[in-house]
DNA sequence: ACAAAAGTGTTAATCTTACACCCATGT
DNA sequence: ACATGGGTGTAAGATTAACACTTTTGT
C-alpha cells in the first residue's frame, strides 16, 4: 500500500493468576533498549502476517511459556503519542486468566525474568504506560467478577467452597455474608460438588466443587445471565 | 524505528442516531479505491501525530460534519488479516451517538456521499467488514442501554417521556410497563420534569423532561449504578 | 476438650411485576 | 362526544439482606 503511515502496533497481555489466596499479575523485566530493567507486562509486536490473538498467544509463550486459561481485548492504547519512547506505537491490549495449579514459568529471548507480582506489590514503576494498563485490567477483572463467571478461571478445575468465597471477597476487596454467597451462587445451578474432600490442616473436611462450564453456555443460550453482587 | 513493520490503523466510527422514532446509523459512500460504491462506517487512517480519539473527531467532521454527543472506543478489529483488500489494516472502532435534532450532513472529499439509514433497512452489503462491526456496535448499544443512560444522548435536550419509552422499547426490541418504566427513571432522580409542554398533534398535552448529568455524575461518584430492565 | 473451618434456615425488608382507569387536549 | 395519548396507585410475588448455632475433624 503506497500510504506512508509510521505507527507501530503491539500487543500486551495483563495475565492474572491467584496462588497463596491473593491475586497475582505476571510482568516481565526487560531486556534490553531504554527501559532495560524496567517491569512490564507481557507483549511486543505485531507481525505483519498474524492475528493480533495469535500475537498475544505467541508472546505469552515466548516470554513467559505459558498458555491461558481466558482472553479477551481490554482495550487499545493509542492515544498518548509518547507512550513508547521509541516512537509511535499503539498497543492493544488483552486481559488474561490463569488458572494457579501450574504457575510454571520459563524466561526466554525477550525478557530476562518473568515473575507473578502480588496485585498490591508490583513495582512502583512499570515501563511504559503499564501501570495505567494495569489499572484498567484490574478494575475490568473485578467488574467482570461480578456479572460473569471468570472466578472460576482463576482456580482450579476442583476448589473448596471458600477459595471461591475468598476469592470473591480478596478481588473485590469486600465482606460478604458466606451464607448468601452459598445460597446465590449454587442456585444458578453451575456449581456442583464433587464427593471428594480437598486437604485442609485443620477444621472441618470441605467437599470440593467444579464448575459445570457446559451447564453455563446451555443456561446462557436460554438467557440466563449471572449475577452476584453483595453491600 | 528500525522496526520493519508493515500494518497500517484505521479507526472507524459507529454513529447512531435517533429520528422519526427508528434508530439509524450513519454510512458513507465510497467515492475511491475498489469499494467505490460501497457503504462504508466513517473512517480512515490516523496520522502518525494524531491521537486514536483526534482521528476519530477528524473523519467524523471531514467525512460527515458532525460533532457527536457521545463516544466510546468499541472494539479493536485486527484478526482477520484480509478485512481490508489494500493490504493489513488494523481499525480501533468507536461508538458515537448523536442527539437527533441536528442531523445534518455536508459530504466532502473522502466521501460521495453520508446518509443515515434505519438500522434496519441498511445495504446488504457494506465495505470491509463493516457489517460485522455494526452488529458489534448495536448489540453494544442494546446492552448499554440498561445499565448507563446513554439514551438521552440519542434524544433532543428536552424530550418528552413517551419519546425516551418509545426509544427504549424500539431499540431493545421488547414491550414495556409504561406505568414501571416510569416510576423506576423517575426514582434515580436525575430525570427532570420542566414546565414546558411538547407540542404534540393529539391527545393530552405532555411535559418536557431534561437529563441531569451533573446529578448523575455525583450519584455515580457515591456508588450509584444505573440500571433498568424489563421483562 | 478445644480450636478451626464447614455447613446450614428463617424472617423482615425491599424490589419487581402485573394490572386499568381517569385526565386534558384537539377535532 | 369522541379520539388520542398522558398521567397515576396498589397488591402479590420474588429477591435480597441480616443474622448464629451446630458439625466434623485434628491436636
Amino acid at each position: 500500500m503506497e500510504l506512508n503511515q509510521n505507527i507501530h502496533v503491539a500487543v500486551d497481555a495483563i495475565v492474572f493468576g491467584y496462588t497463596a489466596g491473593k491475586l497475582h499479575v505476571l510482568l516481565i523485566k526487560q531486556k534490553y533498549g531504554l527501559l532495560k530493567n524496567k517491569w512490564a507486562l507481557v507483549g511486543g509486536f505485531v507481525k505483519d502476517d498474524e492475528s493480533l490473538v495469535d500475537a498475544v498467544h505467541r508472546e505469552l509463550y515466548e516470554e513467559a511459556g505459558i498458555r491461558v486459561n481466558y482472553l479477551e481485548q481490554l482495550y487499545t492504547f493509542g492515544d498518548a503519542l509518547d507512550r513508547d519512547p521509541r516512537g509511535r506505537v499503539i498497543s492493544v491490549a488483552y486481559f488474561a486468566l490463569v488458572n494457579s495449579t501450574t504457575l510454571e514459568l520459563k524466561a526466554d529471548t525477550d525478557a530476562e525474568d518473568a515473575a507473578w507480582f502480588p496485585i498490591d506489590a508490583v513495582p512502583d514503576e512499570l515501563a511504559f504506560d503499564h501501570a495505567h494498563i494495569l489499572r484498567t485490567a484490574h478494575q475490568r477483572l473485578q467488574s467482570k467478577l461480578t456479572y460473569q463467571p471468570v472466578g472460576f478461571d482463576l482456580l482450579p478445575e476442583r476448589f473448596l467452597f471458600s477459595e471461591l468465597e475468598h476469592l470473591y471477597t480478596t478481588i473485590l476487596g469486600k465482606e460478604i455474608d458466606r451464607r448468601n454467597f452459598r445460597k446465590k451462587m449454587l442456585s444458578f445451578g453451575i456449581v456442583e460438588e464433587t464427593n471428594e474432600f480437598g486437604d485442609k490442616k485443620s477444621g472441618r473436611p470441605a467437599k470440593l466443587f467444579t464448575f459445570n462450564k457446559l451447564k453455563y453456555n446451555e443456561l446462557v443460550e436460554n438467557g440466563f445471565l449471572f449475577e452476584i453482587n453483595f453491600a
